[in-house]
DNA sequence: CGAGCACTTGATCTATGTCAACGGTAGTGG
DNA sequence: CCACTACCGTTGACATAGATCAAGTGCTCG
């Protein structure tokens, strides 16, 4: 399977310094190489790939964070790098990679990781929600990943996603607005008690 | 904020160069100063703590790993560490730090934080094998962190882990050794065929 | 030798998983 | 524009892994 970064370095001889990835699509296969990347918006999932192809979720990038660090010192990617929503990254580090801009992105890493650590235990609804206020804008809106995806991230089933979304709604944490692009049943207006 | 290059001086270098902690002791709080160390033995939790103190697991260091490496932007812990067996640390980094060095460092904690991820996702017994082999040592020993600890980590409850680890004894998966200084219940030779 | 933890074990409950059928939406091709 | 088709999501009925509650037991260390 053809990657999306690879179908697009390909065609263009100078090496492209932003991505545009829909929702679905693989970014960087693991194992491939790719460079860094900084996520500016959307989220993205990040799998571990075993032999047979099946793929475990490992972690979960969103809007600022930084994709294949490793693969600067490696060459490779480590993760399978997947949209979840519509997004935009730009190819990273823009200027000379000191020491710092490296620590702060370690620092990063290691706070997401645990923020998706806390996204897999508690009560299921607890955990949704967590998960919704990390993808949240400032606005409090939220664009979902599908359910399968939400699944995953949480380790719970997607049909107990459906359930708590739904239950959601009619508690009024969540308000099903339309965006432009975006599937109808994915993107909501959240209650700002239920942020913060 | 110190900068990296700062941070690398003389002045700054930590006055004790090894930590010998035992089981259950705090190395470092979150939000205090400490430096880096590179655990040699042992294992240590790390967790996120509220403003009333409650601790959340946010992650696991075992040999290899390094602690605090977040200490040498900001100057402070992000999380707090607690030793899970006895451990050894070293200072880090033992000579100047290169870039190639934190990105290590810093692939290892992805990597890392993925097994984390995985050890709170199917079913019990499979994540509590997952932490054993995790733990074990070339010669198939583990050490394990009392019940309340490893339930903490698999996010499950330390009934069901005394029942499982109980159990796997009785499928002769785990049998039962006593080593120096180690309560007799977390000390284990596991079988060949549960490991790799 | 006694106190305090850590661990074990049993009985019972329930949140979530599982299975199965259906419904809606978005994209496709006529 | 409409019909077709694949997904994706919803919903119900039922099953169960693991949680919860409640006694005990037995290390370990003072």
């Amino acid at each position: 399977m053809k990657s999306f970064a690879a179908m697009n370095s390909a065609s263009e001889m100078p090496a492209v310094a932003s991505l545009c990835p829909e929702a679905g699509e693989v970014l960087f296969p693991a194992g491939g190489s790719g460079g860094a990347w900084r996520l500016e918006r959307g989220v993205v999932r990040l799998d571990t790939v075993g032999r047979d192809g099946e793929r475990q979720f490992a972690s979960l990038a969103i809007a600022g964070d930084i994709l294949g660090c490793e693969t600067l010192l490696f060459g490779v990617h480590t993760f399978q790098s997947t949209a979840l929503t519509r997004c935009v990254l730009h190819a990273w580090p823009g200027g000379p990679l000191g020491g710092d801009s490296l620590l702060a992105s370690l620092a990063a890493a290691q706070r997401r990781a645990a923020e998706v650590v806390a996204l897999r235990g508690g009560q299921a609804v607890d955990r949704l929600l967590a998960l919704v206020r990390l993808l949240a804008d400032d606005a409090g809106r939220v664009v979902l990943p599908m359910r399968q995806d939400i699944a995953d991230i949480t380790a719970l089933r997607f049909e107990t996603i459906s359930r708590l979304v739904k239950r959601l709604e009619q508690a009024g944490a969540l308000r099903s607005i339309r965006l432009e692009g975006v599937h109808a049943t994915r993107s909501f207006q959240v209650d700002p008690a239920c942020l913060a």
